[in-house]
DNA sequence: GCCGTTTTCGGCCCGACTGTTTTCAGTCG
């Protein structure tokens, strides 16, 4: 059993036995433990085969004990008893807004209700607001509640997300009482999927702002609504929160709402041994709870908090407890990429297959926005439903592209787009030869149709790592987020694999994909493995997803020495030429 | 269930908002 798997295990452990009324600080350490587990930089089994399962903070001999039942037998006795002890459509109740695992347990003990459909028959005859701590309109919330589910899904890719936030921020920024503002949450950090937006600003009229905030245009309803915070849902479903605190406050604040939980918590623990307390209005010099400004350490931005914490500053994007506080106290954080050091993409399409524009079209747009090259990476003839190309019409397409590189330099211009494919991994070769690949300039291999089983897709996989002409392989897991799971494959050996052969791998920054996923990266980094950062662009307003990739390579600690099309030109025609030498020596 | 420069028990991050209460529990982030 994978590391994966078992994260979700000790996950779901914990959700159960808060539906169980377990003690909080229980059902926590699960949920570390499955953040542990699912975060490791080392394979689970050899882990448990030299003992050191227990060494890791957080897990201790009960976890110890599931986790090694887990890997060595597949199974766990806890768990499946667990499991069965628990209605098990009360998992599933935990996504209404207001429902926690309190309310649950009384509903389902006092009413029996078991699922959405259950809930919402109870809401609807009047039997909910009848019961203790409830009332009216707790039942009429979990009726609203219910439809938004149904409505919507939880989570809001992050593309769309900042679509809907980068405006808000703007009016916002506009109003004549806000001093600071900002993204807050998970936005903030570029998580791939954001469940809701959170903004941060600071002001000394706070109940001007909220009223600002809740009166802009475009809102469905107001879900909450005090004097220095507010929530609404937007037109597109998404909620948005607001925070107002003072100008001195802001800095704190703005730390505590973009870290995720788990780094706050050690934000806090970290303020505690230093006899100093944490929260979203200041660092204090206290042990009790205070909001005295006198007692304040006067921080003017983030940079000063970590500081005060013995820390170097962590980028926001960082902020998720996966190492940074270790890096951050050594001064070994990495000096992150710049969007802006992107220098052209290596993986894109045109009308000659499933794209929307010219190759002319193509090049003059890419060139427009600053660009130095761009491939042209159009399907191979597998992709057929993708008007994917015959290796005549290929030949055909290199010709143009080199025709229209010569009217480039003949007029003095520096852009130039290269030749290449997306060629299909098929089930026991690539669907061009050799010989047609070696024209290219760029070789992106991608697996289209997956099969069924892990190690078939493994293996084909890394077939294609080990063919000398292809640089890339695209979209290593095939997902496409909230959409669809990532084929089954080893992820970790098509890592190696590429480490082996000097293959790239690439950050497919299409919003739907962001794969390879910005948690692998830690062990591609580890093992020498270059990225490449590609929109996978099927039109030209499509180079914009660049920003959001530069953002999640970020989120995986990249620099730009690691991403391969930070590189100017001459020295990625170099890089491009660097494996086929090498396998030619060899 | 985890952990230990308050060490083997008794803590465990912290505060806002809502709704149902009449001083607080539950939920959320």
């Amino acid at each position: 059993m994978d590391k994966e798997r078992v994260a979700e295990i000790l996950l779901e452990i914990g959700t159960l036995l808060e539906l169980k009324g377990e003690n909080p600080f229980k059902t926590r350490a699960y949920q570390n433990g499955a953040r542990i587990i699912g975060s490791l930089n080392e394979p689970l089994p050899r882990l448990i085969a030299e003992g050191r399962l227990g060494e890791l903070k957080g897990i201790g001999a009960a976890l110890q004990q599931k986790i090694t039942e887990l890997v060595t037998t597949g199974r766990l006795k806890y768990y499946e008893e667990l499991k069965a002890s628990v209605p098990s459509g009360l998992v599933a109740l935990l996504d209404i807004p207001g429902l926690g695992p309190k309310k649950i347990i009384v509903l389902n003990q006092k009413l029996g209700v078991d699922s959405l459909e259950k809930l919402e028959a109870a809401c609807q005859t009047g039997r909910v607001a009848q019961l203790p701590g409830f009332g009216a309109k707790t039942q009429e919330n979990l009726l609203q509640g219910i439809a938004y589910r149904r409505l919507y899904a939880q989570r809001t890719r992050l593309d769309e997300a900042l679509q809907a936030a980068e405006p808000i921020l703007e009016s916002l920024r506009q109003h004549p009482d806000v001093l600071r503002c900002s993204i807050a949450g998970s936005l903030r950090r570029w998580r791939e999927t954001i469940g809701d937006v959170d903004f941060l600003a600071s002001s000394r009229q706070p109940v001007r702002v909220i009223e600002h905030f809740v009166a802009l245009p475009g809102h469905r309803n107001v879900v909450a609504r005090g004097d220095t915070k507010a929530s609404v849902i937007l037109a597109t479903g998404i909620q948005a929160d607001l925070r107002v605190v003072s100008d001195a406050e802001y800095p704190f604040a703005l730390a505590y709402f973009t870290g995720n939980k788990e780094h706050n918590i050690v934000m806090r623990q970290r303020a505690i041994a230093r006899g100093l307390r944490l929260n979203e209005y200041g660092l204090f010099r206290s042990k009790e709870e205070t909001r005295d400004p006198k007692l304040r350490l006067a921080c003017q931005t983030e940079a000063e908090i970590f500081a005060a914490l013995d820390l170097a500053y962590v980028p926001p994007e960082l902020r998720e407890d996966h190492g940074e506080f270790e890096a951050a106290e050594r001064g070994a954080l990495p000096r992150l990429l710049e969007w802006t050091d992107l220098k052209g993409a290596l993986h894109n399409h045109t009308t000659w297959s499933d794209g929307h524009h010219t190759l002319e079209e193509t090049a003059a747009h890419m060139e427009e926005l600053g660009l130095q090259y761009w491939a042209v990476t159009d399907h191979s003839r597998a992709a057929f439903q993708a008007n994917g190309l015959e290796p005549q019409r290929l030949r055909k397409q290199i010709k143009a592209i080199a025709a229209l590189n010569q009217r480039l330099a003949d007029a003095g211009r520096e852009f130039r787009l290269l030749t290449g494919s997306e060629v299909d991994v098929l089930k026991d070769k690539l669907d061009f030869d050799d010989r047609l690949l070696a024209e290219l300039d760029v070789v992106v291999a991608s697996l289209h149709v997956p099969a069924r089983e892990e190690a078939e897709n493994t293996k084909r996989l890394i077939r294609a790592a080990e063919n000398q002409y292809v640089h890339i392989l695209g979209h290593l897991t095939g997902r496409l987020l909230l959409e669809r799971e990532p084929y089954p494959v080893n992820q970790e050996a098509v890592i190696d694999a590429c480490a082996e052969t000097g293959t790239w791998i690439e950050l497919n920054c299409n919003p739907w994909r962001l794969d390879l996923d910005w948690r692998k990266w830690f062990y591609a980094r580890s093992k020498g493995v270059k990225c490449v950062i590609n929109p996978d662009a099927h039109r030209n307003g499509d180079a914009g997803y660049l920003r959001l990739g530069a953002g999640v390579a970020r989120k995986g600690w990249l620099t730009r020495a690691e991403v391969i099309n930070t590189l100017p030109l001459a020295k990625l025609r170099q890089a491009l030429r660097k494996k086929r030498d090498r396998a030619a020596r060899g």
